[in-house]
DNA sequence: AATGGTAATCGTAATATTGCGATTAGATTA
DNA sequence: TAATCTAATCGCAATATTACGATTACCATT
């Protein structure tokens, strides 16, 4: 149906997948690569940097920003963005919990 | 459009994002979890442990072995599904590297 | 060969996502 | 105040996702 059954799950699994889902776009792996290296923090040097229009990476711009990983700041007229610093290592943690989840193999199956 | 304009951007960033994408569902972080414990490798094992039918379960296994994060051995009737070891290191190391690329802020903006 | 179990696929419906142009709201400058 | 610049939002179209029941294909038993 499109929607998803977020309460079959726990609070756990479907904050991760939301930060993971954030990330599952290439414009917006695009936009966070920027930001860490903090070449580009006003919404205008975003969209300059990106063959992508004005309103799609403003788009893209609220989705992470709803997932938590980053915030803005306005000044004046424009935007300024950055990564939420504390949503980010919480997020890398808990994605890092889950790939360390999983022991090397000892055998069994496949 | 619903489509995304994977051409405007890297090989790894859309690799990266491909991981990612496929971390954005709680039933697929679920399924994962499961199979990082290796309490359930049977696929049908998999379907009794979540209240989701047979064919979403099955869609989800679908797109985990497209992303490359797992793959499935057929033994006889069933079939097994375990953790692609390789593309999960490379799934989180490809993460870990945009994590790790934001430095702790100096002051700046925001 | 007939039956039963397992898992993929099909078809469908509801909803979400991606992308853009146009418009709008606020701040800044002339 | 008028003109301008910035960024959010609206409206739309195309496509993707989520979920399920039904069907199908394939083993394994009987």
């Amino acid at each position: 149906m499109g929607i998803t059954k977020s309460h079959i799950f726990t609070v756990k699994e479907n904050k991760l997948a939301k930060y993971a889902k954030a990330l599952g776009h290439p414009a917006r792996i695009s936009i966070l690569k920027l930001l860490a290296k903090k070449q580009a923090c006003v919404c205008g040097d975003i969209v300059d940097e990106l063959p992508l229009s004005q309103s799609t990476v403003s788009q893209h711009l609220k989705e992470l920003k709803e997932a938590g990983l980053i915030k803005g700041d306005i000044e004046g007229a424009s935007v300024c963005y950055c990564i939420d610093e504390k949503e980010w290592k919480n997020a890398q943690a808990s994605i890092n919990q889950l790939f360390d989840s999983y022991k090397d193999k000892v055998g069994s199956c496949c």
